[in-house]
DNA sequence: TTCGGAAGAGACAGATCTGTCTACCTCATT
DNA sequence: AATGAGGTAGACAGATCTGTCTCTTCCGAA
């Protein structure tokens, strides 16, 4: 019997392998709620989903998701942090792969972004849609999308100050304007966005401030 | 008596007042409805804003909203097509007013940016913040928001074309660009926005591509 | 003065949304 | 074998949202 011999499996595992192995962890119900929300928030739009929608979607008890998730807003903020995680994640690497070179490590975020641009599932920022959907600045959502960026950006004019930049904030604020409006492009007119013209754009600024 | 005094001076006013005196002619309720909408869709949001709440701002009945727009999808394109037309006139006046250097249209049409930006009640784009809050392709309001940006941008990539510009496509894409961004951050962070970082970025741009 | 169209007031329907609550089940650890 | 944490199933409450419908009132034009 299936049954049976899943269980003879089982029993082999040691006592705790929840530490031991996390590769073949069964995914516990909160990370499934908050991948399958993660998914929707971004490709509809958080307004736009509804908690009975996730909760169906993930295949979970109602009683389930509001044990790991207090309210939706909770959910969001857990969302945005997991988002924010993987952003910052992205600046650790590449600050990592080249830490003699701060012009390297602009240059492998700026293609990170075009990929990720250029992907079919582009939606634009998570952090920038959260903001339009929630202008409240109360809004922990929009409270929690805001700091990211502050962090992300605080990050990146340092890295042009370690490069020598002349005026590290101006080009942090000029790269900012242009990444965040590529961004925005290339999210709602996709077939306006070239990546060479905001590589171009890119290179020109980065060379008027003599970043080496 | 108020009453009688206004009675005899409305007797005064010829019968097609309506169409001779454009200037005190009263507003209807067509038109408060979308005024009162416009400002909630565009401070709060357009998911955030519901009928009732339009309804009752603009002191107007439920059935006198219903009988001037079938849906509030309806008013969502009435108001976005209102803003476009804004947006296209301020580009007509610009051109009107330097009919001879398409720099010159360019540069007023930056300090004109730059204006709204700096203003408190700046909240973003109303196009982009309605192609973020509804992201089905198939929505009219969605559709609208894209067909005005489309068709302003290519007025610009016009203009540059006009000015000499070595590759007008590419000028207007990278101005797209930094100009939506600007517009993104001076909303989401607006203590991290300074008029001076973009005007220089721009002025970089456009000697770049050799407008005249 | 009468008439018709626009507007006001508001009840109502039906859908949907967030969040609560009860009752029962599964399973690893003790 | 008992237990307790976490999971399933689903009814329910209360708010809110879009849209419909009826009845009354106002006002300008003929």
């Amino acid at each position: 019997m299936i049954q049976t011999d899943l269980s003879q499996v089982n029993t082999q595992i040691p006592a705790n392998w929840k530490k031991v192995n996390t590769m073949e962890k069964k995914e516990t119900a909160k990370e499934r709620i908050l991948r399958v929300a993660s998914e929707l928030f971004y490709r509809e739009g958080i307004r736009a989903v509804g908690i009975d929608r996730i909760i169906e979607e993930s295949g979970v008890a109602k009683a389930s998701f509001y044990r790991n998730f207090a309210t939706k807003d909770d959910l969001i903020v857990a969302y945005l942090e997991n988002k924010s995680r993987e952003s910052l994640g992205r600046v650790d690497e590449a600050e990592q792969r080249y830490p003699d070179s701060p012009k390297m490590v602009l240059s492998t975020l700026l293609d990170n972004l075009i990929d990720r641009l250029n992907a079919p599932e582009n939606r634009g920022c998570a952090f920038m849609n959260t903001v339009v959907e929630f202008p409240d600045a109360n809004h922990p959502g929009h409270q929690t999308a805001v700091e990211h960026r502050h962090e992300l950006w605080r990050r990146v004019e340092e890295i042009a100050r370690r490069g020598g930049a002349q005026h590290p904030e101006e080009l942090a604020s000029q790269l900012r304007m242009l990444c965040s409006g590529a961004i925005m492009v290339s999210y709602t007119d996709k077939a306006a966005f070239h990546a060479e013209y905001l590589r171009n754009a890119i290179r020109l600024l980065i060379e008027k401030h003599a970043v080496r």
